[in-house]
DNA sequence: GCCAACGTTGGC
DNA sequence: GCCAACGTTGGC
């Protein structure tokens, strides 16, 4: 199994928001690195901590789960739909995406600025500076600590 | 295939 | 709102 940090501006989609609708698609990625992970690497039961991008402040909220297996994003093809790709082919699809589902949200949310400060964590890409990647894979030991720095059990 | 211009991300 | 980082586009 592995782990993951996937990023979310909290006005567009936060937490709270997978919560109540407890699994979403996680469209419009339009990055073929993250487009990747989610096509190639993800598998059904990883997890991932849920980030709250332009947020203040910017930190780790919760944790998801992927929830399915791998298939192509439909917003693609929708021409009305801001992610809409008019080079993208239905017998050939260039967006794939995964579901996630809810799992928790930490009572204590762990803001950017602890994660860079914790000595333990200065390898967790989200802590190295241009990290502008939406998703990205996160060492299960980084994972362990950044859950123990929000009082939660691993 | 190079690279300048441009657009986007995201912290501050 | 600014700007550094960096991915993408398109002319050549």
């Amino acid at each position: 199994m592995k782990y993951w940090l996937i990023k979310s501006e909290p006005d567009v989609f936060s937490i709270d928001d997978l919560k109540k609708v407890k699994r979403e698609a996680w469209d419009g990625v339009r990055n073929y690195q993250a487009r990747n992970f989610m096509m190639k690497e993800m598998k059904p039961g990883d997890l991932a901590l849920f980030y709250h991008s332009n947020a203040k402040p910017p930190g780790v909220a919760g944790i998801a789960k992927v929830a399915g297996e791998t298939y192509p994003d439909p917003t693609q093809f929708d021409k009305r739909s801001d992610y809409y790709d008019s080079k993208s082919k239905q017998d050939n699809p260039r967006w794939w995406l995964v579901d996630f589902q809810f799992v928790k949200k930490f009572k204590q949310e762990v803001p950017l600025d602890a994660l860079k400060a914790d000595n333990q964590l200065s390898e967790m890409m989200v802590c190295q500076k241009g990290t502008r990647l939406s998703i990205t894979p996160v060492q299960a030991k980084h994972y362990e600590r950044v859950l123990k720095l929000a009082g939660e059990k691993a």
